[in-house]
DNA sequence: TTGTATGCGTTATCAA
DNA sequence: TTGATAACGCATACAA
């Protein structure tokens, strides 16, 4: 039989016959073992130069038991935060001469268990970036997915490196901010319910909040359009600092108030989270609690490249984020 | 002898004894060949289900002569453009059932061909999205690359499948709002030299300025910090409207007028390229000339998915961009 | 309809 | 050091 797409054009058999040598010394010339003789070395060399032959990326796979790929399940392409860590994983993987791999979930936890397993078949090793999924799904699926790293989640009795940021600090930061500058009353656009740092930012602000300032909670979502739809409502319950999911909603309330005439921070304040690029060119500046994105996927590749080697990974980490206090928050002025 | 990693838990050889039936007949109930007998169909799938087992991508792409893979090859995986086109790309293929890879070059010439040659081999198709290599270098590379499909990008004489905007219409239509606006004076901030579409813009942009208004050209860059820095300079000139590369310049460019007490568009104009998601969040909201960045993805994956298919692509297309006026342009005021 | 045998392109074992 | 040869896991002619 032959496949049915053209077959490569040219085979590590070609360069063997050309060269006179057999396919064998052909492979360890291709793969620098030092054992060849120099004269053969030098046929082959020129063999494979003359002819154009590249290794089959597929076959060497199949012989070696590796691909030379990872995978990075990100919940939405389209967030800047997620580009980052992506970015980040990419061109530290591509050093060590790995390629990535990416999938985009869709913000669909029920979807994710099955392109997670489906990725993982195609590659060496995965990156979980900000799950969306159960955690009784996610421990069930764990063997089938290792090895893997988790970026922003964990998972109790999951025994997976993991790189996190501890937002409850962030938001205690904000917190504290915001009640210095006076604030009684604050309102949380809340991202996406199966967002565990979601959970995090909000759970950690019920604690905080108490006996400081009233809390109002909206349902949210996490780009532009959700923040900018629900600004009004959000200033409507009569708070006077909102605390955005992300970058993306804060940037999206500042645009509805803008808009319409609601000054920013004279008559609210607002924050984010993540500390995107462009956080720095909304006007006012954006204050907002500053994730280390694109480290955050420096770091996942360290760990999985490490399981990769069958090496023990370097600890988890977790980075603890840094409030940037810039133009949106303001001292209550009644 | 064995692959080095742990070989695959489960194989085709394990369900076919479990199901008391060759691995061929197992292979068919996996690909729905409608030839099997009911009975062993069900034992097969009972098997393969009580065995948790999952064909190896790996090896059925060295027997199937296809890897279901391919890659897109961005400048810079940082900038909202490509991330929208990886996007769109990424959300066409998952339909069918092919996974993306994503190479960033880093905004490298020299080093595209090479890695987009090697990136090729382990995927069936390629997407070069505004490929920053020499003409010749892609034409002499282009027999090793194809399947392969351009975007924002054409090759005189390469035969291949483009995607592409046309760019002068672009600045055709900026350059004369900015003239119906009476300005005499206007600053371009060029891109990367390496962009074709910054050649493009560049080149309609002095045939379209003469006799209208003085153009001066000021080196700058693709990202945010490119047009905050240079943004003084442009001013200056004496320009009263400044043209950006894309949208992050302006953006940046925006950020440091905000921060200098330089009104917009009272003392100076601002235009973009792309209409990138923020564009609408600036203050004031980008004029910008818009291009359909997710669709560019998917007209894209249309084309290279008929290749694979060994069908004949649709024809190339090339969007003409609207321009968006919104609120950083208005009238010369002297 | 089912099983046997072969090939996909490499790497790796083992004997020479 | 080199060359047969056997995997790697699957898909598919071909024979039964």
């Amino acid at each position: 039989m032959r496949a049915f797409e053209r077959p490569q054009a040219v085979t590590i058999r070609d360069v063997a016959r050309v060269a006179q040598v057999s396919p064998a010394t052909v492979s360890r010339v291709m793969n620098r073992r030092n054992s060849v003789d120099p004269e053969l070395t030098r046929r082959v060399q020129q063999a494979a130069a003359s002819l154009g032959y590249q290794p089959s990326a597929i076959a060497q796979g199949l012989a070696r038991g590796r691909t030379g790929l990872i995978a990075i399940m990100v919940p939405d392409l389209g967030n800047p935060m997620f580009q980052s860590v992506l970015r980040g994983i990419s061109r530290a993987a591509v050093v060590e001469d790995y390629r990535v791999l990416v999938t985009d979930s869709h913000e669909m936890p029920l979807e994710e268990p099955l392109l997670a397993r489906e990725t993982r078949l195609r590659v060496d090793g995965l990156v979980l970036c900000a799950p969306r999924a159960h955690d009784h799904e996610l421990s069930e699926l764990a063997p089938k997915l290792e090895p893997f790293v988790l970026v922003n989640r964990r998972i109790a009795g999951l025994a997976t490196s993991t790189v996190s940021v501890d937002y409850g600090a962030g938001v205690r930061a904000v917190v504290a901010h915001l009640t210095a500058l006076g604030h009684k009353h604050v309102a949380y656009l809340s991202g996406p319910m199966a967002s565990v740092s979601n959970q995090e930012r909000l759970s950690t602000l019920h604690e905080a909040a108490r006996g400081r300032f009233e809390l109002d909670v909206l349902e949210c979502g996490s780009m532009h359009e959700d923040g900018y739809e629900v600004a009004d409502r959000a200033l409507a319950t009569g708070a006077t600092a909102i605390i955005a999911y992300n970058d993306l909603v804060a940037i999206g309330a500042l645009g509805k108030f803008q808009q319409t005439g609601v000054a920013v921070p004279g008559k609210v304040s607002v924050v984010g989270f993540d500390d995107i690029p462009f956080a720095r060119y909304s006007m006012p500046m954006l204050t907002t609690v500053a994730v280390p994105q694109e480290e955050l996927g420096r770091e996942a590749w360290q760990r999985l490249s490490a399981m990769l080697r069958h090496e023990e990974p370097p600890a988890d980490v977790c980075f603890t984020p840094r409030l940037e206090v810039r133009g949106t928050t303001a001292p209550l002025r009644p």
